[in-house]
DNA sequence: ATGGTTGCACGGCAA
């Protein structure tokens, strides 16, 4: 089974994007971030006409929204909420046994402090009820992948400049400590670093800011896949797909890639 | 130290 991930900043301006990915991926599990669209106007047919029969999506108008695309069959699904917002982030659905949950982590906003800053305190929040909550409810012994924009990126090498970055959202220690909290939760396997050693940059994002993306290379890898321990000698591979940030109109983050046994 | 771009929706916010 072949699982995709990836914020496509606007599902509706995606569509032959998604096309592309499909022709050259094949994924059976599509899972997307910040779709940016109320379900009504999710566009249905398009993923239908590349064959992915079964879909979940939750969105919102402006903001947010995620989305599974299947081609294999989709059970329980579900929405979770979390900080007391109904804010369109974390979609969960069973796929061949598999219990997915596709998430997108709020991004925090610019400065690093959660007394001054409220979306980074909501950041913070939003990672301790999601581990608290995998840590303490009843999860049931299904395997699990969690995969999303998680917008944290926890190492040296998951950003472009390790000492430059120590203040710079996303690469906080408070929010890599947060973060490994969650990843604790349920002894969450990195599938993608199963593959890529550490000691090797990787990058799914990088700004539209930058006057070119690729040369400077100032990216950070924000957008992550994680599997339940039982899960990890299924994996075949894992890969990031940097060549999507430079199709036209591109989104800023890039998909990833992971195969199933 | 600052400003740089994009998307949604059509002003300003979030990323």
């Amino acid at each position: 089974m072949r699982l995709v991930t990836w914020n496509v900043n606007s599902v509706r301006l995606r569509i032959e994007a998604l096309q592309r990915l499909d022709q050259a991926l094949r994924p059976d599990v599509l899972c997307l971030q910040e779709t940016k669209v109320v379900d009504p106007l999710f566009p249905r047919d398009a993923l239908l006409e590349l064959g992915y029969a079964h879909l979940a999506v939750s969105g919102m108008k402006g903001y947010n929204g995620v989305a599974i695309a299947s081609r294999l069959p989709l059970e329980d699904v579900r929405t979770q909420s979390w900080c007391d917002r109904e804010d369109c982030r974390h979609l969960i659905a069973t796929v061949d046994g598999i219990e997915v949950h596709c998430l997108y982590v709020p991004a925090g906003g610019d400065i690093p402090d959660a007394e001054l800053n409220p979306r980074f305190a909501h950041k913070l929040a939003f990672f301790d009820q999601v581990a608290a909550w995998f840590r303490q409810a009843d999860h049931g012994d299904r395997p699990k992948v969690l995969l999303g924009d998680l917008n944290v990126a926890p190492l040296e090498t998951d950003v472009w400049s390790h000492k430059q970055m120590q203040k710079v959202v996303s690469h906080t220690p408070v929010e890599i400590a947060r973060m490994a909290e969650l990843q604790a939760s349920l002894d969450w396997v990195d599938a993608v670093r199963a593959f890529v050693p550490p000691s090797e940059r990787l990058y799914t994002w990088w700004s539209y800011r930058a006057a070119d993306w690729s040369l400077s290379d100032r990216g950070r890898r924000l957008d992550h896949v994680w599997v339940t321990p039982e899960l990890a000698p299924r994996l075949t591979g894992a890969l990031v797909i940097r060549e999507t940030r430079g199709w036209l109109p591109p989104s800023d983050h890039v998909p990833v890639v992971v195969d199933l046994v």
